[in-house]
RNA sequence: GGCGGGGUAGCUCAGUGGCAGAGCAAGCGGCUCAUAAUCGCUGUGUCGCGGGUUCGAAUCCCGCCCCCGCUACCA
C-alpha cells in the first residue's frame, strides 16, 4: 500500500504519437478510479505525463528542424489538451525531460549500479541492424531477410551495452507474485506472467552508444540510457524518489499502475525487478486493460481506426465519453468501438435513462411545489428505495475497490432503473390531483429527488460534469467535491426546502 | 508445439450439476410527470461439434473444430 496515499498512475505517452481513443482510454480509467479514492475521503496522486526521450524523438526532431527539446515541446501539448478536455484530473504530469527525472534516475541506476551484486554490467548486445534506419530488427521483423523498411540487407552487429541482471530475479519474481496474488491483474494477465518468468528470463540492454537523446548513465556517459531505466522510473520520480525521502515513504509503492496489455511486462516483470535491485518495494498492482478494437481490428494510425478523441467528444459530450468507454467494454478484456453502440447507450442509458429522470423528477418539483424539495410527512411513501441505495452503494464500492470498473457503474445504474419504475408505481402525477394525498406526493418526490442527489454523488467519478449540472440543478449548496461516501450517500440528506431548477436536459437526444 | 482465455438469443454478455438468463434491439399493451419519454408483457436459442459420467450436463470427463493472448522451437 502507498502508506498513506492512493497512488494511481497511467503510462507516459509518447509525444510523436497523436492521442487515439486507446490512449484515453488507460486515462479516463484511471481518472474514474482516482476520482472515486477522492470520494471515498482518501489523500490520492494521480500521475501522468509523457515519455520524452529515444531515438525516434531525436529523429522527428531532425525531420522539422528542432532540437529534441523544441519537439517535443512542440507536440506535448496535444496531450494536455486531450486530458483538459476529458476532465482528466491528475495531480502531477511528468516529462522525462525534466531534471527531477534525470536526478531521480541517475540515483536509481547508480544504486543498483553500486548494489554490490553486479546488476549491471557491460556486455554486448548483437543484433540485425539497419544502417538507414539505424536500427535493430529481429528475425521476425523482417522481409525476406531484408529491412521491411528501406529493403536493405541487414547486418549482424555488435555493440557494448550495459545490461541489467534480470536473470537474478526470477525467484525473488515469484515469491512477489505468491505473497501478492493481485499484483498483477487480471487474472489472464497473472498468469501470462507467471508462465513467462517460470520460463526463464533474459538480462535486458540498458544502454545505447548510438544516439544521444536520453539520458546519460552518471558512471559512464557515453552512454545514453535506453527506455526502461528512463521511461518506468517517472513512477518514482513523482512520488520523491532522491528527492523528497518523507515524501517518498508516504507515496510509494504505487497502489495501481494502469497500464495496456502492450506493456505488461515491462511492468510486471522489469519494474519489480529493476526496484528489488535498488532495494525498493514493487508497486502493489499492475493492472492491464485490454485493446480496443474498431471494425475487428486493433486501433492504429496505418488502417485508420486512430480515432481522436475529440471526434467523438465533440459529438456526444465528455461525460457520455467518459461514460460509454467504462460501461460498454468489460473492464479488462478487449472490446469493439462503434459509433453505434455509443449512440445506442447515449440513448438508452443517459438520455432516456438517467436524463430523462432527472427531467421527470425536476419538472413534477417545479410545477407542485414550486421547485422547492418538500418537507418528508412520515408516510413510507418512499419504499424500498433506501435499502436499495444502502446495497447498491456497498457493491460499488466493493467494486470499485477491486477495479472491476464496469459493473461497478452497472450497478449505480439499477438505481436508475429502480427510480424510473418507482414513479410510475407511485404516479405522482395523480396523488397531485387528490388534495387528500399531498403528504404522499411529497413523500414521493422527496424520494425521487434523493436518489438524484445520490446519484450525482455516486456518479461524480465517472462522469463528474454530469454530475455536478445535476448538483446544481438540485440546487444543493455544499459542494459536489466535498462529498464523501458512504456518508454522502446515505438516505435523508438532502434538505427540505432546497431550491431545485430543472434547467437543460442532461444528455439531450442527438439527431442522427 | 506448450500454457492460458473464449465459442450461450439479432447484438453485448451473465450463468461451473437441478425447468436456459440480463441489458439492448424488435412486437404488443398501459401511463401522460418527463428528452417521440417511461412502465408492463411477449417471442426467439441444435448453450461450437461428437462421445461419456449422472436420476439430471451450458456446467463434470474424453476427443475434435474455430477464435484470441502469451510463449517456444523448427526452419
Amino acid at each position: 500500500m502507498g502508506r498513506d496515499v492512493f497512488y494511481i498512475t497511467t503510462p507516459i505517452y509518447y509525444p510523436n504519437d497523436v492521442p487515439h481513443i486507446g490512449h484515453a482510454y488507460d486515462a479516463v480509467a484511471t481518472d474514474f478510479i482516482a476520482r472515486y479514492h477522492r470520494l471515498r475521503g482518501e489523500e490520492v496522486f494521480h500521475l501522468t505525463g509523457t515519455d520524452e526521450h529515444g531515438l525516434k524523438l531525436q529523429r522527428a526532431a531532425e525531420a522539422a528542424g528542432m532540437s529534441p527539446k523544441e519537439w517535443v515541446d512542440s507536440m506535448e501539448p496535444r496531450w494536455r489538451e486531450v486530458w483538459a478536455r476529458l476532465d482528466i484530473a491528475y495531480d502531477d504530469y511528468i516529462r522525462t525531460t525534466e531534471s527531477r527525472h534525470e536526478a531521480a534516475v541517475k540515483k536509481l541506476l547508480q544504486t543498483v549500479h553500486d548494489n554490490g551484486r553486479d546488476d549491471i554490467y557491460l556486455g554486448t548486445y548483437e543484433g540485425l541492424y539497419c544502417v538507414s534506419c539505424e536500427l535493430y530488427y529481429t528475425e521476425d521483423e523482417l522481409v525476406d531477410g531484408r529491412c521491411p523498411i528501406h529493403g536493405i540487407p541487414v547486418e549482424a552487429m555488435r555493440e557494448e551495452n550495459y545490461f541489467f541482471r534480470l536473470s537474478a530475479y526470477a525467484d525473488r519474481l515469484l515469491r512477489h507474485y505468491e505473497a501478492h496474488p493481485k499484483a498483477v491483474q487480471p487474472e489472464v494477465r497473472r498468469n501470462e506472467v507467471l508462465s513467462v518468468v517460470r520460463g526463464g528470463l533474459q538480462d535486458f540492454s540498458i544502454s545505447r552508444t548510438s544516439f544521444r537523446w536520453g539520458i546519460p548513465l552518471p558512471w559512464d556517459p557515453a552512454h545514453v540510457n535506453y527506455v526502461w531505466f528512463d521511461a518506468l522510473t517517472n513512477y518514482i520520480t513523482a512520488a520523491g524518489y532522491g528527492s523528497d525521502p518523507e515524501r517518498f515513504a508516504r507515496v510509494w509503492p504505487a497502489n495501481i499502475h494502469m497500464i495496456g496489455k502492450d506493456i505488461l511486462r515491462q511492468h510486471a516483470i522489469y519494474w519489480p525487478a529493476m526496484l528489488m535491485a535498488a532495494d525498493i518495494e514493487p508497486p502493489e498492482q499492475v493492472w492491464a486493460h485490454g485493446f480496443l478494437t474498431v471494425g475487428g481490428q486493433k486501433m492504429s494510425k496505418t488502417n485508420a481506426t486512430g480515432i481522436h478523441p475529440f471526434e467523438l467528444v465533440d459529438h456526444f459530450g465528455v461525460d457520455a465519453y467518459r461514460y460509454y468507454f467504462i460501461r460498454e467494454i468489460q473492464f479488462g478484456q478487449d472490446g469493439s468501438f462503434s459509433f453505434e453502440s455509443m449512440n445506442d447507450r447515449y440513448h438508452a442509458d443517459l438520455a432516456n435513462g438517467l436524463g430523462n429522470l432527472a427531467s421527470r423528477v425536476l419538472a413534477m418539483l417545479g410545477s407542485y411545489y414550486d421547485g422547492l424539495v418538500p418537507e418528508v410527512p412520515a408516510t413510507g411513501m418512499e419504499g424500498d428505495l433506501p435499502a436499495l441505495v444502502k446495497d447498491v452503494t456497498s457493491r460499488y464500492d466493493g467494486l470499485m475497490l477491486d477495479v472491476a470498473l464496469t459493473p461497478a457503474v452497472a450497478a449505480v445504474w439499477e438505481l436508475v432503473g429502480r427510480a424510473n419504475q418507482y414513479l410510475v408505481e407511485r404516479a405522482p402525477w395523480r396523488l397531485a390531483k387528490d388534495p387528500e394525498r399531498r403528504d404522499d406526493l411529497a413523500g414521493v418526490l422527496y424520494a425521487a429527488a434523493e436518489i438524484l442527489r445520490i446519484l450525482a454523488v455516486l456518479l461524480s467519478p465517472v462522469m463528474p460534469g454530469a454530475a455536478g449540472r445535476l448538483w446544481t440543478q438540485l440546487g444543493i449548496s455544499e459542494p459536489l467535491a466535498a462529498q464523501n461516501v458512504p456518508e454522502a450517500a446515505e438516505w435523508g440528506r438532502l434538505a427540505p426546502g432546497t431550491r431545485t431548477t430543472k434547467g437543460e436536459p442532461l444528455f439531450p437526444r442527438l439527431d442522427s
